[in-house]
DNA sequence: GTGCCAAATGTAAACGATTACAGAGACGGC
DNA sequence: GCCGTCTCTGTAATCGTTTACATTTGGCAC
């Protein structure tokens, strides 16, 4: 592999000036420039990335640590932060913990040295104290975590107004019998979806049942057979709120297979709004996040943090939800079909 | 931040002890090991990356390059990758290259000596010519690309096999005028499908008519569309071929709001069995590939190439592809409901 | 010719680790 | 007592850059 000492002696110049070629580029001749970048091209060369940050302190790389990579939400979640990383001129380094503590500890310190800051999602509720592990000042963005005490920013989505929002529109609807089918246990979002799903049937006067509330885990599956609890029930409920799209798109499939109509025999709504959600039948009723945004404004907060390390006030920053009428709630659709 | 040095001072030891007990721990006193792990550890000292990798010429982190980062095919190939990358204790760098040529090199380019090899994903027919800009001897796995002059492994998937098997079925079903719905110009799996597809027909002895050959993108919108033209001809196809799952099911929401039935009126079949593919109505019947598989196998074979550098015999490998039915191609089901 | 200034370039010390090599004890055999 | 050997530890060179500081060069005013 060829280095800068190379190209220099065969350009005839110090190293320094190539140096300077590559970098703030002012006091090189321009000639001097020339000779340079067309032997550097001629060699084949370009600057050792290690060797950079050594002497810089500067990696132009963030870290991104997920609990896991699957599904769409995470492919445009990584979609928003690379989008907005690269534009920056700052590389990904990606990674994700299964086990959450100790893996989680030893990804942070295999870490050292190879990025300038963290996106650290922690949807765990256990997770919180990730951010106290930390070395104390290193720029860190907390994604869809429980309020943390750590000192670093954070980002979420507003899954209690949410919940509380397609709640509140069944009901409007003439719902009162509303089933949630719960997202993972110890996930944070899902958690709050339960909060809003509970506090929203308390403002409306509904009865909370704790008979309405199945336990699920964010996969297609879960929605399935949760739905097909529920139709075993004496008393069905004329609605049901999925944490996420994925398991209401799973209970639609059990309802169909019984042979329950959607949404003349029972409502479902999901949360997420993933691309799918309006091609299903009947099309779904969600509520829309835009995931990839939730990447660009973290990303973009971490990158001015590193810019700028002047300590900022931090922040937690919650970004707002739509709720998506189509026809899976029953509602009358005005001006055609949803979007 | 705390550096070796700082740990050898307060330890009492050279830094090439502390070096040697985060390494090779062989040829350190029990007593000095516990010694120089205590201090590290209240100094909160973990070893730099940069510094090392400088030394060692190794990063242990490899780099992903793709085209872009949308939907669940990538999220899927991600997580094999990551899988067997962390599992081997290297990391990922990734990227993204949107405007193929330039943005491809300079990414590549960015990428010296901060990474031991690369994942390379150049769907584009013309970007076959990427693998030969590369320095020469660097490691390299190529996937779903054309068959590349470049000296370097390839991986890929059964396109035309997946596809031909997919007309055959619909034939022995009784099909005579099979459309498809073509993925992504340029795209070197969107061409082999269609290649598999006009080769079993022409094997059938049907009629390979240019006018079943829709555009496409991959996208559900693109399959939405196809399928309304398909219904302002006079003489409709009675099996659709989408070339992709997405687009499968944008033709099932097409067919849907038309009031044509599936798979009475008009066969559906997709391309990928996407975990959505046994969600949707009907349950949509596809060609099985393990993505993530495939983003194992490409990892294995790189991290294998890391290790033993000797120049080994280059390979193309195919992943081979599952015909899975389900109720959208209307044949009968064996056994119940298809997994 | 001399002196001064600015611009262009070179010299060499970092950066934080690894590792070849050397040195220091300890021990045992003679 | 001497020497060889083995185990543990230290010294210092090295990796490929950046950059503070020094040096060279040429032009220009005097």
């Amino acid at each position: 592999m060829v280095t800068i000492k190379e190209v220099a002696r065969r350009a005839g110049v110090s190293v320094a000036t190539v140096s300077r070629v590559y970098n703030h580029s002012h006091s090189v001749r321009e000639e001097t420039r020339l000779r340079v970048r067309r032997t550097a091209q001629r060699l084949g060369y370009s600057p050792h990335g290690a060797a950079r940050s050594l002497v810089t302190n500067r990696t132009y790389t963030i870290g991104v640590l997920l609990p896991d990579l699957y599904g769409e939400f995470f492919s445009e979640l990584i979609r928003g932060i690379d989008q907005t990383a690269q534009a920056r001129g700052y590389h990904l380094l990606l990674s994700s913990a299964r086990s959450q503590r100790e893996s989680l500890e030893a990804a942070l310190r295999s870490m050292r040295g190879r990025v300038d800051g963290l996106i650290l999602m922690t949807p765990d509720l256990d997770a919180a104290a990730a951010g106290r592990s930390l070395p104390a000042g290193f720029p860190v963005v907390l994604l869809n975590g429980p309020p943390s005490d750590a000192a670093c920013d954070s980002f979420g989505i507003a899954n209690f107004d949410g919940a509380a929002a397609i709640v509140r529109h069944l009901a409007s609807l003439g719902h009162r019998r509303i089933a949630i089918i719960c997202g993972a246990e110890q996930n944070f979002d899902a958690a709050e979806r339960l909060r809003g799903y509970r506090a929203a049937l308390a403002e409306l006067a509904l009865e909370v049942d704790p008979a309405l509330e199945l336990p699920g885990d964010f996969s297609e599956a879960a929605g399935h057979v949760a739905a097909r609890r529920m139709l075993e029930r004496a008393v069905r409920p004329t609605a049901v709120f999925a944490a996420n799209d994925g398991m209401a798109i799973g209970a639609l499939s059990a309802f169909r297979e019984a042979g329950v109509r959607v949404p003349e025999d029972v409502a479902v709504v999901g949360f997420d709004d993933i691309p799918m959600a309006r091609y299903v039948d009947p099309a779904l009723t969600s509520v829309r996040v835009d995931i990839s945004e939730l990447g660009k404004n973290a990303t973009d907060r971490l990158l001015d943090a590193l810019a700028e390390p002047s300590p900022r006030t931090l922040r937690h920053h919650t970004l707002p939800t739509t709720l998506v009428v189509r026809r899976s709630c029953g509602a009358p659709l005005s001006g055609g079909a949803a979007r």
